[in-house]
DNA sequence: TTAATCTTGACAAATTTTGTCGGGAATAGT
DNA sequence: ACTATTCCCGACAAAATTTGTCAAGATTAA
């Protein structure tokens, strides 16, 4: 299982898309790239998965730039995290069962669980509910994080 | 957040060291290694941060090698995890909150949460549990995987 | 036409993972 | 005391992945 930079380079800049989302305007790479500290070049392969996933919406010349396909409230983090990275799957099979000498390791079911544990938190959340701060009531622990950031 | 064979490696060799607990038996690892498909120089590597860690406990000499600490119930996965890995952390800053020019980036809260439904699931399941195959009831998605891995 | 911007592919540096190796130290059994 | 077994430690090295960079091209608005 792997949540680098790149998974939270394109959620933070979809973020700032989702924010300056304005009518139907295009927001220009190099912006998102500055007001998120995200060096612009990379953001720009990063957008590109996003772009063929279907997430993001461009425009080339100027005023141009990216925008969302959807509503902010129906783009999940789920989508945009396994858009960039490559293993989010936390089995070594890829859920297979051949983990150890053909059949499964003794671990195979409990990273299948953690699996989807965290594809079901991240599918739950959309760029909307982090604007808005809401996320999920799924999570007992969550009140005390939100009270923690203020 | 990274789960990489590190990780995994970890746990597995200590689910074998928790089936093979009879009495207070040592398991080299030698043994564990080829039980479990694993390069034996790199487990003994992982041991030391278990060791370090007060979950496991050795012997050197002939009928030496490995065994746990504390009983198979008494020992998370979290534990084991966090041993071994560098950054379970979800987040850039290391919780801090100056993942974006010195205050939070958009997604700060959010990998947060994700930080606290990974730790919490980890932390919540022993290394009996797994064995048992019991895992958590806290999870409602647990059922079809139990099902599915027969 | 021109300037702005995305688009693409290739390349490269840095980091991390995934090991390997050799020698040393302790211990049980003889 | 000797020997075989096993853990212990530090250093090294290969491979993969992440994290970028760059140059040239295509499209579009004004």
């Amino acid at each position: 299982m792997n949540l680098t930079t790149k998974g939270k380079y394109a959620v933070t800049a979809s973020l700032d898309l989702a924010i300056h989302n304005k009518k139907s305007s295009f927001v220009a790479i190099s912006s998102i790239a500055e007001r998120q500290s995200i060096p612009a070049p990379y953001l720009e392969q990063l957008f590109r998965y996003l772009r063929k996933a279907g997430i993001l919406d461009s425009l080339r010349g100027p005023s141009g730039g990216y925008r969302l396909n959807r509503p902010s409230s129906e783009i999940k983090i789920g989508e945009i995290v396994s858009a960039v990275e490559k293993r989010m799957d936390a089995t070594q099979c890829g859920g297979v069962g051949d983990c150890n000498g053909g059949s499964k390791c003794l671990a195979h079911n409990l990273w299948m669980e953690l699996n989807s544990e965290v594809d079901h938190f991240l599918m739950s959340i959309s760029l909307e509910d982090v604007i808005k701060n809401e996320t999920t009531n799924k999570n007992k622990n969550l009140d005390k994080f939100l009270i923690a950031s203020g």
